[in-house]
RNA sequence: CGGGAUGUGGCUCAGCUUGGUAGAGCACUGCGUUCGGGACGCAGGGGUCGGAGGUUCAAAUCCUCUCAUCCCGACCA
């Protein structure tokens, strides 16, 4: 026995109370590490756990991870984003948890707890209290102070830091966490997936230089690979937007799954991958059409009704990429408009980037109409008295449709460069599937995906916000360079279950599974069945294999049906006719075959576990 | 924030149109039979019908307000 310092499983579960316990003297007192796992021999047994699964599915739940957490008594709702862990659930969180304290103490960092709750100061400090928005969930305390919820702690770990770390020598720094955070979505779905409350593992760097901040970023990189190869998960690591975090430099660790709220666009040939949101492609400009050129632009037509793209492009039976969208945005640098193709989405990220805006959003066709009296639905970039942005492929486009600037009117046979021009130029739309690689001569295809990780280079914002500095070798005072670093750690159990499941239920990668085997005893009435399932089960928690032992009076049908639906990776059964036949079946939940041990050996059962503990998942019976 | 939908025992839902003693299945308790893929019989326990107000002799049902939850959308061209 390892765990229990060399003191046997044994042991521990004949003296089960305080009062064995103390009686047996000699100062023994049941320490909480103990008693965690004296409950533990108990609760393993089916019969005693807290373990609600459900034949139905609740009515709150669409998503199939969701769905399939519920049934397995995983997790419960409390309010919207908000739920409670059960005991099965909690194991599997446990679990990840696990794999990223030991990759990130590997990687170097140190675990530190840091305070959820935090005073409005710090945020105004570093100027987040009001541009951080609605999602940061904020109060007063008796006194009347603000406070706030953490949604992050970039302004408390940088707090900490510039009181502790004086010197150059005392650098570099990575500490790290894993809590509850809350932020308080618009619209919290899909379970775990994007809750409100939820938990978190943070990591925070701080550097001397950029060069050594990079360093520590590629620690990271690298410590989530491991940490996500390890949980058994299908993922890739993709260039992304550092969105509200800030910073210049990001990549997100995204788990392919279809029901994923994220889209990443990926190169066939090379290593290029990227959000959706930040992806780039190669353009290749085609020919205008010069026949057509000659033709001066139309009149405004009269187009009745016509205030989308397909309406418009149907009434000039043309294909929509023959017209022109014109969408009129508000930033903090005023409104402006952008002219992209008309089969092409704007990528808001691009604009804002572009422009250099803190904020972009689509104002309300109401405000468009009062404040610039331009008619939503039939806007074009003709005479326009706001600046005007126009994707790179608009010029390349040839006599095209757009909106009049008048209720009801479109033009057409309009030109680039003839009848509007405008300074900026750019690529301003959402990258496609089939568009070119901007790295090699492959192309782009798109994938959807969870973000379950996601790291930043955020160089001196905070530090300099916060005025966290240091003294360099050279004397000189420098300001420390970060990087934070964070993981969505419920996010990946819901990942994992996403990606790993069938129509019966879960089927958990070995190395997140809260049980690694469920023993299906079929014969209760059967007392040398139940004996033996009883020294079966007491071996696998000698061996510390967690072990799952169905001991409830209920018939075989039900316990098939759970074990399907936890979802242990290994299942065992013995019944009385196994048990004549001096076999215990063996099948693994992810293939439907399955082998049978004799009783009265089972070196090759061990040998199993020992493999499936070295590969952590994906093996075969052979 | 806008749009759509739903709130009835622990869970899934019916009942509402046309007001008149709150229902079914699952789950739960007891007894019996059954027992290798969600058994069956008998007997039970459990519900302010989300909440408030109103109409009425009478409201789960009609009206008003409100709260909660889920889904769609942050695309005007």
């Amino acid at each position: 026995m390892t765990r229990c310092g060399g003191v046997s499983t044994r042991a521990y579960s004949v003296c089960r109370d305080y009062d064995t316990l103390s009686k047996a003297g000699k100062g023994v007192r049941p320490h909480c590490f103990l008693l965690c796992f004296l409950s533990s021999e108990d609760f393993m047994r089916f019969s005693r756990m807290h373990l609600p699964t459900l034949k139905e599915v609740p009515a709150e739940a669409e998503v199939l991870s969701h769905r399939l957490m519920l049934r397995a008594g995983m997790i419960r709702r409390l309010a919207a984003g908000i739920y409670s862990y059960l005991p099965f659930g909690l194991m599997a969180l446990r679990n990840v948890e696990a794999i990223v304290r030991q990759e990130m103490n590997l990687a170097g960092a140190q675990e530190v707890l840091l305070p959820a709750v935090q005073p409005a100061e710090l945020w105004q400090e570093s100027e987040r209290w009001d541009f951080y928005g609605k999602e940061l969930l904020r109060f007063k305390d008796r006194h009347q102070r603000d406070f706030c919820f953490g949604p992050t702690h970039e302004e408390v770990i940088t707090d900490l830091v510039r009181n502790e770390v004086r010197s150059y020598r005392q650098l570099p720094l990575n500490l790290y966490q894993v809590q509850t955070k809350f932020r308080d979505e618009i619209r919290p779905r899909f379970g775990l997936m994007r809750g409100r409350e939820f938990i978190m593992k943070d990591a925070y760097s701080f550097d001397v230089d950029d060069v050594a901040a990079t360093l520590s970023y590629q620690a990271m990189h690298e410590a989530y690979s491991h940490i996500f190869s390890r949980c058994g998960l299908n993922f890739r690591a993709v260039e992304a937007d550092s969105g509200a975090i800030g910073g210049n430099f990001s990549h997100e660790f995204v788990v392919l799954a279809e029901s994923g709220e994220d889209a990443i666009a990926s190169c066939t040939k090379c290593d290029y991958a990227a959000n959706v949101e930040k992806a780039q492609s190669k353009f290749v400009p085609e020919s205008v059409i010069e026949s057509e050129v000659e033709l001066p632009v139309s009149d405004a037509v009269a187009t009745p009704d016509c205030e989308s793209i397909e309406d418009v492009a149907a009434f000039f039976k043309v294909s929509p990429n023959a017209t022109i969208k014109s969408m009129v945005f508000e930033s903090d640098l005023g409104f402006c408009m952008v002219v992209v193709p008309g089969d092409r989405e704007v990528n808001e990220l691009k604009v804002k980037a572009i422009l250099g805006a803190n904020w972009l959003e689509i104002p309300p066709s109401a405000r468009v109409a009062d404040d610039l009296g331009l008619p939503v639905g039939y806007l074009g970039p003709l005479e326009v008295s706001i600046p005007v942005l126009v994707d790179r492929m608009v010029p390349h486009m040839g006599p095209m449709i757009c909106g009049a600037n008048r209720n009801g009117y479109h033009l057409h046979r309009v030109c680039w460069g003839r009848d509007f021009t405008c300074e900026t130029v750019a690529d301003l739309v959402l990258a496609r599937a089939g568009e070119l690689c901007p790295r090699c001569d492959g192309s782009l295809q798109i994938d959807r995906g969870i973000e379950v990780g996601h790291i930043f280079k955020l160089g001196t914002k905070y530090s300099e916000k916060l005025n966290a500095t240091f003294l360099d070798h050279d004397g000189q005072e420098k300001h420390m360079v970060m990087g934070c670093y964070g993981i969505g750690v419920g996010r990946t159990v819901a990942a994992a279950i996403e990606q790993n499941h069938d129509e019966n239920g879960i089927s958990f990668p070995y190395a997140i599974a809260p049980f690694k085997v469920a023993l299906l005893n079929l014969d209760l009435k059967s007392a040398e069945v139940t004996a033996f399932c009883e020294k079966l089960y007491q071996e696998f928690l000698r061996r510390n294999i967690s072990i799952l032992y169905d001991d409830r009076n209920e018939r075989p049908g039900v316990k098939f049906k759970d074990a399907d639906l936890l979802g242990m990776p290994v299942r065992l059964t013995l019944g009385r006719r196994g048990f004549k036949q001096g076999i215990i079946e063996a099948k693994l939940r992810n293939s439907t075959e399955s082998k049978e041990f004799p009783l009265d050996n089972l070196d090759s059962l061990w040998s199993l576990f020992d493999e499936l503990e070295t590969n952590d998942s994906r093996i075969s019976l052979k």
